[in-house]
DNA sequence: ACACCAAAAAATATCGTAATTAATGGCCGA
DNA sequence: TCGGCCATTAATTACGATATTTTTTGGTGT
């Protein structure tokens, strides 16, 4: 069907799954909305198959449910469960945080603080503007959160607290579209302590601050779907 | 196809994800195997659409891999991904068990009580003999272990443990076909041990046996699969 | 004769389309 | 109003076409 798919190793499959994975979690397409194959055919310019292969792959990420024979939806949103992710997530990336600066060297100290200073920059250009929705802002937020884990050696936890994320995100990114989230809160100054605990070895603090860090976010965005619903 | 296919709401894809997934932990498809899409098809009497289905949703169970162009194969198994599983097992079972009994009531010590006494009484009949592969002990023991996290409130706890539970058991199972295992310990004792802990609610006592019983069983896999390597 | 590479052939994975099967909704009669 | 029946819609699956990877083959140079 192309005549020189070059560069592409990926299957069409593949392509989509990311393509609707990222609408899921951009909102573009709704919560509990059902989602009709024919439809996302055209949507997407793709077949069934590779269609089908891709909400398959979704369904295992909790992005998408299924019922029998009667379809797909989008996994719909509730304050329970982002409440039950917002633990999950507590608990597995602290203990991730806590492996990882306990594996910690030189190099993981300068990708850290390179991250931080990076995230510090974008933030200072943005000169007191919220930095929600700004992609270089939610790129660097994205790689300072990576590094600080990156030294965990467990590929599973890393592999689970991946799947929370993108849960994480989808409720973070949607309840953006709702409302301008409330400004009481300095996101800086809870990374900066972070990133100074974990440099320092603080073990302990770290992983308090992060799971703070998380709570907080989860708050705002719970505010928010609350007054939406 | 079929022409009455009553009391199925579930598809074809349903049906042979089953299978293949029992056929990965049981050991029948073996590790690492390569999984010819034709040969899967005539084996399980199905075509390439509910095949390819089925191996995407176990691709996200993490029992199949994947690789662009080249088709699938049965994920492999290593003594390291053998100890990273575990260890998270650990630690999220060890939390799950600790809300349980947080979130414990009368119907809760009930339930786990009969599970404990069914446990027992199979293990009565056996009379000395080997647990493994009696396909009423592995019930029960399922069953004992799944009752005792009943009661966390968690769905995304659960969720994981039920994919951690899966691949460990793979694990436990291919090296049960690999050598007897060793009989220097005492199960029953072990689960007895979680069992009182549970039920006069010590939250620590509870969550360090079986941070230790999980431990165990890996060190048991762990030895035969080292001497089979 | 042997290693190395290129090109053809075979095997295999991937995808689009069409046929099949099941669920849904409206209509009619009781 | 409540079922039951049929038409419509949609999901599921089969199958055939195409693209990709792998293997084999044959040729070339050392």
């Amino acid at each position: 069907m192309n005549k020189k798919t070059e560069a592409t190793s990926k299957t069409l499959a593949d392509l989509v799954y990311q393509k609707i994975r990222t609408d899921i979690i951009s909102g573009e397409l709704k919560a509990s909305e059902k989602l009709r194959l024919s439809n996302l055919c055209k949507k997407y310019d793709i077949g069934m198959s590779p269609l089908r292969e891709a909400l398959a792959r979704l369904t295992g990420d909790a992005l998408v449910v299924t019922e029998g024979q009667r379809g797909f939806w989008v996994a719909p949103l509730s304050i329970e469960e982002l409440d039950d992710i917002t633990n999950v997530r507590a608990l597995l990336e602290s203990e991730a945080l806590q492996q990882s600066i306990q594996n910690s060297d030189e190099e993981w100290k300068d990708e850290l603080s390179m991250a931080f200073k990076e995230l510090t920059r974008i933030e200072g250009e943005l000169k007191g503007r919220s930095y929600d929705l700004v992609p270089e802002w939610e790129e660097a937020n994205k790689v300072f959160h990576e590094v600080l884990v990156s030294r965990c050696q467990s590929q599973w936890m890393k592999k689970m607290i991946k799947i929370l994320i993108q849960q994480s995100e989808r409720y973070r990114r949607i309840s953006l579209t709702l409302a301008e989230s409330k400004g009481n809160r300095n996101v800086h100054d809870e990374h900066e302590a972070i990133f100074h605990a974990a440099i320092q070895g603080n073990i302990l603090k770290a992983c308090r601050l992060i799971e703070v860090h998380l709570n907080l976010t989860t708050d705002n965005v719970r505010q928010v779907l609350e007054e939406s619903i």
